[in-house]
DNA sequence: CTGTACCTTGTAGTAAACTTCAGGGTTTAC
DNA sequence: GTAAACCCTGAAGTTTACTACAAGGTACAG
């Protein structure tokens, strides 16, 4: 009771079978207990493990790097508070870079719209890349 | 005099001759002027282009979004105003998303290092998902 | 006038992240 | 009890984004 199985899973987290089984085979999801008949049998933990996947990779992330991230939690045991500390600290860096360049970006994209009238004449005045030139 | 061989937009953009021509046969660059003996000649335009390619291309836009939003501005004798603005408010919406979900990540990171001692003890506290439970 | 560091095209190879397929077993609904 | 919907493994195929290679031409230094 209480267990998903894989297609649950992949349902709940917008995924799929496939791709769930895959992200087990590079370590990113633990080898799940097993029903009776092989069948895998996930906790609610997965389906925020899988979500936090899912969202970093939009934000970019490669698996590798995503990885790296959940280990945080996961050698927890093995590693020191120094070590986890550093490393997390590395992350906060480039995620705040990539906080800024996006930001850069949408206040070039808001002078588009912003410099854009909206209606049905030629878009001369619309280019990102002009928006971009006063960086 | 000014134009600047492919090597040398290579060097500026930290990126190299092989990269350039593949984005020009996807057509994110356009094709350069020749010289005589048949060598591409940029412009400082395309240090440009390519910068914005390589930080778009950081922020896990795939290439074919990038030319999206390049198109903005290649195609503006033949696009309406009120065309452009459309495409260049959905692509703000996608970028808002990806900065209010960087710093929900960078908010769970900042909690990591912060309930981090620091020092040499085993790092039980330190879980992103952890702090990514609360949300 | 020759070496070295550029450049050209075209094609093939690679790595990451899936996706599909083949050939099965299981569960459940009628 | 059988069909439909689910699950399994292992291997092969696909897409994206390069990266390297082969076989040559070009530019310039000494």
């Amino acid at each position: 009771m209480g267990y998903l199985r894989i297609g649950e899973l992949a349902k709940l987290t917008e995924t799929n079978n496939e791709t769930l089984r895959f992200y087990e085979s590079r370590g990113l999801l633990n080898e799940p207990r097993r029903s009776e008949s092989g069948y895998r049998l996930y906790t609610q933990a997965e389906v925020l493990r899988v979500h936090f996947i899912v969202r970093a990779k939009r934000m970019g992330f490669s698996l590798k790097e995503i990885d790296e991230l959940l280990s945080l939690s996961v050698d927890k045991e093995s590693s020191t508070c120094g070590e986890v500390k550093e490393l997390a600290e590395h992350k906060l860096q480039d995620i705040g870079k990539k906080i800024a360049e996006l930001n850069r970006m949408k206040d070039a994209l808001q002078q588009i719209t912003d410099a854009c009238c909206g209606g049905e004449e030629p878009a001369v005045h619309c280019t990102i890349l002009n928006a971009l030139d006063a960086e």
